[in-house]
DNA sequence: TTGCTCCTCACGTCACGTGAGGTGGC
DNA sequence: TTGCTCCTCACGTCACGTGAGGTGGC
């Protein structure tokens, strides 16, 4: 077994004897604390850790109990992230299974889009955003979903009728657009900030996320830079 | 970013343009590729992994797919590795924590059986042996291990006593010793072997399996030895 | 001129796995 | 004499992190 050879080296586990030809001999002791080493890697220590646990455990019986303590702390923040990349791979997954869902280049702008995500937002501003989605719940975001997809029509449309940014049914346009969005973000100075992260985003990121939806990604581009005009005309 | 430069490195995602003084200029497709990149990395993907899906998913709109179901199957059974790991260490920490219970030193001893344990039956065989602990129940585990404790008084009286391994006292305690221990054993050939397992497992190890008993270790050791010889004569 | 960003080496990480090439014990 | 085990280098793994030392752009 190669692990022999490398906890020698470390210094973690030395054969006590040798043979006169340079064998390795380990006696009762040495392979009881192989036995130790062996466990406790087998828990998902570090051969650090294991090392210090047997080194202070003699003197101090609370070494043991200690580390197994935080190694359950690790393993459930471990189990955690895991069961978030589960869910996340399983919805993809079933948006790829949908044969009337996006196809894959879709997909793809998918993934993009939950990059971009996470370039834009901090995780704590992240973890607010999610607050406010559980509270709004499925139907509300569903609703809101609706409601925004109507804003998207009723603004593509003043475009497409020339309808100046500055009119005031473009600053009423923008003014019930903001406030749909209003109820994704946290109260106070934290929803204005995740609000004006959001802002930084799609006007960098357009394309990919406009990608993602059922318009073209240039006409949402070119809504997005319209909602801003009047947003600073208003 | 580091990784940037890594990604350049191996040919993941190489700037498409550089300035004049060699800083990297990354245009408007390399940004969506990186942006795919860091989504798939951030699901649990190799870099390889990356460099396929995002080579193969323009002609195979499959790969991604498989892939990302691959990862779902990666991550449940590292979740069930977890599961198991934290049932364990939380078995422990209730030893542990138990006034009444082990103290530091058998608990070392607990580690160093689970690590023979481990030794000497395959995975499979374990497999088996849990199964069958699962069937008797804890209550059917919990008689038998009294049971247990009253062949081990009496075997230790009978070596007191200076009873010999053939005389049919003996026989007979090795009998109902064994029969016991069948209880724990699959069904067939496959007990057999898990049998054998269990009983050079007791002769090479009975000092370590012996330290987290009620019984002084020495004692287990020479009951071993005993049972062993009247097994022979019988 | 002065920070600041960006650049290129190049070593370190963690616990071994995997040869290569050589020797002792039955 | 012949396998077999055991030995010692020593490189590879995976995705970067972390300096060290140097240069361009404002």
């Amino acid at each position: 077994m190669r692990a022999l050879y490398h906890y020698d080296e470390i210094g973690l586990l030395v054969a006590s004897e040798r043979t006169p030809s340079g064998h390795r001999r380990y006696t009762e002791r040495d392979l009881r604390r192989l036995y130790r080493v062996r466990a406790l890697r087998g828990l998902g220590l570090s051969l650090e850790e294991v090392a210090d646990v047997l080194a202070d455990s003699a003197d101090d019986p609370e070494s043991l109990r200690a580390l197994l303590a935080e190694q359950l702390r690790r393993l459930d923040e471990h189990a955690e992230r895991i069961g978030v990349l589960r869910r996340r791979i399983g919805d993809l997954l079933r948006q790829a299974g949908d044969p009337y869902g996006p196809d894959p280049e879709r997909l793809m702008t998918t993934l993009e889009v939950m990059s971009v995500f996470e370039t834009y937002f901090t995780e704590e501003q992240r973890g607010r955003l999610a607050e406010r989605r559980e509270a709004l719940g499925p139907e509300g975001v569903e609703a809101a979903r609706r409601e925004w997809a109507g804003l998207v029509e009723e603004g593509l449309r003043h475009l497409a009728d020339g309808i100046p940014a500055d009119d005031p049914r473009a600053r009423d346009l923008v003014r019930r657009w903001d406030a749909l969005a209003g109820r994704f973000h946290p109260e106070g100075p934290a929803g204005a900030e995740t609000a004006a992260a959001a802002r930084r985003m799609w006007r960098d990121n357009s394309a990919e996320i406009g990608g993602s939806l059922p318009w073209p990604a240039e006409r949402m581009a070119g809504l997005v830079a319209y909602l801003e005009q009047a947003r600073q005309a208003g």
